[in-house]
DNA sequence: CCCCATTATGACGGATCGTCATTATTAGTC
DNA sequence: GACTAATAATGACGATCCGTCATAATGGGG
């Protein structure tokens, strides 16, 4: 009736949870590296089979399709980010700085996860979205929708401060989503275009960070890109909150 | 040996061109809303054959491959985009007025073509890429690059006359890749995400044309958006430069 | 009218997804 | 430990779909 497993009391019920879940985590490492090499196609449900010591029907108790197996990758990461948005958040420093953090900790994580960006453009294809479960897709969305709680609230303790003024007709949320679309577009382009070093772009998440700062001195966010080092903050930013993030990357 | 075709000489030769050019043509008109409709596997292409008057054997005579067909997709449209970049180009104004026309472009070229994105995000997935023929990717590369040249030339016409300064370090592609990003990110944000609704923007597009101006405010480039009213600037343009395309999406 | 090069055809092999009837395992009880 | 009922695992199979290729049809030139 009663076991106990790491010194914790439990009972079968918990203890096939448990199972399940360890399970869930070996099909997801296994599926993983197979959808980095080949992508959709690349995820083969019976080769996947054959590496697992499961059966198909096993696999299919957990996913109930490949798509499932693919959304559920895709949280697995973003979640990773949900977590760098909210550590780099806490940076001390003026708001403005904060953004920053919270740039640094987007530019560590494409290079943290550099295939993320794959998962996530496969999951966004329409074909692939209509057969991940409805379930699934709320935590992705809440995922989605925490980062940008994240963004705006740091955007509006910039108003508060004063550091910040925007007119009466602009929202904090239009602002988030200026600098999401620059990072998503620039991410994405960096990730999928040659054509960048063709026309002589060699630094180009650098190029990024500064584009970042042009948009953030168009609204002028104080301190303006022509009073403070934001490369500099960068660099603090991604020493001291995200020194161990860093050795996985330059390892 | 020689015949007539519209008023013109032609061999059979020629003849046999012109036929193969007008069945691709019949081929992409089909297999255009299949792929809208169901993405990459919503293009199938025993239904695909079964629905032209060809074989299948015929098919992938024009086409090696199922990618083939959409990369071939993705060119027609992306050609469309870049004439009209080039014909914004030409907009009589100030150089930011020029670049506002280009956005303008951009914008109604998504409104024209709104599964354009769909198309491209499928190619740009490794998986889909490889499988396509370089001289396509070439032809796509070509595309990408001649859109890049004709706002990277109006940038530097702004340069020019004096109403842009940049730094001794930052090159004019920069820039080209800040807009860039802005237009991709923000487009593909609005494509394929419904957390813009939850967070309370309504108006997308205009949002993204006011981020735009944000970014331009932040290069100071002249004159600035406190100065002139660029919303005004692209219903001119709509109406001036892409009257005919507008009542296209209108209708 | 005939011949041969060129093109069209669609049956087929191979790959892969997801199902489900059958088999194995396990929990709980005596 | 033996038995049973519920639960879980298995993998053969049906269905679908891509791309090929041996065969058939076409048509241009002599």
């Amino acid at each position: 009736m009663t076991i106990r497993h790491n010194g914790v009391v439990m009972n079968t019920r918990d203890r096939k949870h448990r199972e399940m879940q360890e399970r869930e985590a070996i099909i997801l490492e296994c599926a993983r590296p197979m959808f980095i090499e080949g992508g959709y196609n690349g995820l083969n449900m019976d080769r996947l089979t054959s590496m697992l010591e499961y059966s198909k029907g096993t696999i299919y108790n957990h996913f109930s399709c490949k798509e499932e197996i693919i959304i559920t990758l895709a949280i697995q990461t973003l979640e990773k980010r949900l977590a760098m948005f909210e550590k780099a958040a806490l940076f001390q420093g003026t708001s403005r700085e904060r953004i920053a953090a919270i740039g640094t900790a987007a530019e560590l994580f494409v290079k943290l996860y550099p295939d993320h960006f794959r998962v996530e453009q496969t999951i966004r294809l329409d074909s692939i979205w209509d057969k991940t479960s409805e379930e699934r897709r709320q935590v992705m969305s809440n995922c989605e929708r925490r980062c940008i709680g994240v963004v705006s609230g740091v955007v509006r303790d910039g108003i508060a401060s004063g550091d910040l003024n925007l007119k009466d007709t602009t929202s904090p949320e239009e602002i988030v989503f200026g600098l999401w679309s620059l990072s998503f577009g620039g991410y994405s382009i960096i990730a999928t275009s040659n054509s960048l070093q063709e026309i002589g772009i060699s630094e180009p998440f650098k190029m990024l960070r500064h584009n970042y700062s042009r948009f953030l001195d168009g609204i002028q966010w104080k301190p303006l890109s022509s009073e403070v080092d934001y490369d500099a903050v960068f660099e603090r930013v991604s020493e001291e909150v995200f020194g161990n993030e860093l050795q996985q990357i330059t390892a």
